[in-house]
RNA sequence: GCCGACUUAGCUCAGCUGGUAGAGCGUCUGAUUCGUAAUUAGAAGGUCAUCGGUUCAAAUCCGAUAGUCGGCUCCA
């Protein structure tokens, strides 16, 4: 990387005055200057936080270092943050009156772009048909070279400026947020300037590729007693390849989409009848559930949990010991009334580890009893905004695959090691890479956390040696850890990229202490133990459906609901293809044959189409031969081999969990 | 919940500014007996999401309700 010092620059500043950003990297390298689309700020050689324009003056002790296109997202968010400003330029100039809310460049996909929010004059709004001009507008600006320029003045000017330009809602953004010095920006040639502390590309026509997406309502500040805006939602790139590129992962996101899948593939379905949120699983869905929680029980069993099972419905009273009657109520479903007793309602049941706790003591507990580990495939029920159902991803009822470890504080690190190795077990099964994320209190404020400093310093100490003892690198999260405990989650990559967050470990000293549960150890006095909540899958719901999304709907064999399907090529063979049916499924295979008098051409196609991994064809060579014509469904025609052969190799990819042919 | 869009046969969708429904796929019945991604003929199938209104007349216009979809932390 190319680095300025800023003593060259006092050296002919004296001659040709100051030098900006961008004349210092002219002078160091002309192909640079040009791609640069601002600069990083290093003061005495420490970067900082906020880049600078190519138009800044570097002031005694700075460096300055180009920001390019492939100075990746920190460019980037320069860059859609400037094409934001372009947005609304062109908004302005379309539709004046039109007041600017706020701006900002998004980064993390699927949502990668910028938007920028407004409110137009009462009466008029934006319609999808506007967007098409908007964009003609931008383009329109982006040939004409426009600068921008960024404008520094007193806070009270620019309050009296932006009054006067008839933004309210910009003016009570510098109230909140301006120190003595306002900066602001404008766009050359347009109405429109800006709030905005920057920093912004030099002009217009560094923008090379954009598109507006959408519309939609959004509130001011998020804040939902604040008046809805309109938003308008685009992306921009540095090149029309990258937006192109980025255009195409959208369409395979959405051809992945278990949405779509799921009720073709006949995995599972929703019904108005039945209402919204709540999942119905289809025999092809339910089946791969039960795959997944047969592999899962196994695991538990062997590592040391114990199932249990917990009712649907709970008197409140429960709910309101732990806490969540009071913190949650708008997530819980209305309550129901007692027939008998009116004093006594009942409640679906949030969560389960009241429940787990109730478990716990219905005895009294020695030291000797723990660790003890309940496991639960529990079905909860939150009420769900009706907006923001979302498919599998988030339903009403959904199935947590939960589990609540009581231990002690000297067992917390094995238990914590237990826990990743799990993870990384089941992971690895389904084909996930993962990322490990450790919440912990903030460094010196404690206000807002439960518990004492002690119980925090081991629970913490003891995650973080946990993931070291176990070598699993992590981020660590300042002041991100839950009120009743800190906790490390798991995010994963799937097939396409997208990160979705999965796992999660969490102590937690609240509800301990709510319930007052404890355990009688060796000093012979009751002392509390450590409860962990674990969940590996999350939701079996939200597992499918991403599971779903991760496989674009072709499960690998051990998953597949119907492993295998044979193929005669004609009527005549239906009896040998029965047979070698009933064979297979004797062996243990999930195996089903199309004898349709369709030609095999169409059978192929379906049973394709159907994502079944593999397709047997039986015709008169096969028949006589005792063989199938095995198809793959990645790989195509793979030859004849004799059934036993075929199904000693289903065995062995339904037995390792093959994610390959 | 809020903003916006949408809801027509099992599925995907046509149906222009009101004159009372159409295709492809699928399903069913028959013919065909076929060698690696769609053989063919015929038939059945819709209170146009629901309820209400305007009109001589509503899938179409208006309103309400339900459901679905895109959003509603990202800051000058």
């Amino acid at each position: 990387m190319s680095e300025i010092q800023n003593q060259s620059n006092q050296a002919v500043s004296s001659e040709s005055g100051p030098l900006s950003a961008f004349d210092l990297f002219k002078r160091q390298d002309r192909e640079v200057a040009k791609k640069a689309i601002a600069a990083r700020l290093l003061r005495n050689g420490v970067k900082q936080e906020d880049p600078v324009d190519l138009s800044y003056v570097p002031k005694e002790g700075e460096t300055l270092e180009p920001l390019t296109p492939e100075s990746g997202n920190e460019a980037l968010e320069v860059y859609r943050h400037s094409t934001a400003h372009l947005l609304a330029a062109a908004v302005l100039d379309l539709y004046p009156g039109t007041k600017l809310g706020i701006g900002p460049a998004l980064l993390d996909d699927p949502k990668g772009g910028f938007y920028y929010d407004f409110q137009r004059p009462e009466g008029e709004r934006f319609t999808p048909e506007d967007l098409p001009k908007i964009e003609k507008k931008m383009r329109d600006l982006i040939k004409r070279n426009l600068e921008y320029k960024r404008l520094e003045m007193p806070k009270a000017e620019a309050e009296k400026k932006f009054a006067e330009l008839g933004e309210p809602l910009k003016c009570e953004l510098i109230e909140e947020k301006a120190g003595a010095t306002v900066s602001c920006y404008t766009i050359e040639g347009t109405p429109f300037v800006d709030f905005c502390l920057g920093p912004h590309i030099p002009s217009t026509s560094k923008i090379k590729a954009i598109k507006l997406l959408s519309i939609a309502g959004a509130h001011w500040k998020g804040d939902e007693t604040r008046p809805q805006m309109q938003r308008i939602y685009g992306t921009s790139f540095f090149s029309q390849e990258e937006l192109d590129d980025w255009i195409k992962q959208k369409e395979e996101a959405e051809k992945r989409d278990h949405r779509r899948i799921g009720p073709e593939l006949d995995l599972f379905s929703f019904s108005d009848a039945i209402g919204p949120g709540l999942v119905l699983w289809h025999p092809n869905g339910a089946l791969i559930r039960k795959v997944i929680e047969q592999f899962l029980n196994d695991e538990l069993y062997r590592r040391g949990y114990s199932f249990v099972n917990t009712p649907h419905v709970t008197q409140s009273e429960l709910f309101r010991i732990s806490g969540h009657l009071e913190n949650y109520q708008e997530g819980l479903y209305p309550p129901m009334t007692d027939k008998e007793n009116e004093q006594i309602e009942y409640r679906m049941k949030p969560m389960n580890c009241p429940f787990h706790i109730q478990i716990y003591k219905s005895k009294q507990r020695s030291y000797r009893d723990l660790p003890q580990r309940y496991a639960e495939y529990g079905m909860v029920y939150r009420y769900e905004r009706s907006g923001v159902t979302h498919g599998l991803m988030r339903a009403r009822g959904f199935t947590q695959d939960d589990a609540h470890l009581f231990c002690t504080p000297e067992q917390l690190v094995g238990e914590v090691i237990a826990c990743l190795d799990l993870v990384d077990f089941v992971m690895k099964a389904f084909g996930f890479e993962y990322k490990a994320e450790l919440s912990v209190r903030h460094a010196t404020d404690h206000s807002k956390y439960l518990g004492s400093d002690e119980v925090w310093t081991m629970a913490e100490a003891a995650l973080t040696d946990g993931l070291n003892q176990y070598g699993l690198p992590y981020v660590r999260m300042e002041d991100e850890a839950a009120f009743y405990g800190p906790k490390i989650d798991f995010k994963v990559v799937d097939a396409i990229k997208r990160t979705w967050q999965l796992s999660t470990i969490q102590v937690d000293f609240n509800l301990p202490q709510r319930f007052g549960i404890e355990f009688i150890s060796s000093d012979n006095k009751p002392h509390q133990p450590i409860m962990v909540h674990r969940a590996i899958l999350g939701s079996f719901e939200r597992f499918f459906g991403i599971l779903i999304e991760h496989y674009a709907g072709a499960f690998p064999v051990w998953l597949a609901p119907v492993q295998a399907i044979v193929l005669p090529i004609s009527d005549k063979y239906n009896e040998q293809a029965q047979k070698v049916e009933a064979e297979l499924k004797a062996a243990g295979h999930r195996v089903a044959s199309d004898q349709r008098s369709e030609k095999i051409g169409a059978k192929i196609r379906d049973a394709q189409l159907k994502k079944i991994p593999f397709m047997l064809i039986i015709g008169e060579r096969e028949a006589e031969a005792g063989t199938v014509a095995v198809r793959d469904r990645v790989k195509g025609d793979q030859g004849a081999i004799p059934v036993a052969e075929f199904a000693a190799r289903l065995s062995e990819l339904n037995k390792t969990r093959a994610l390959t042919t």
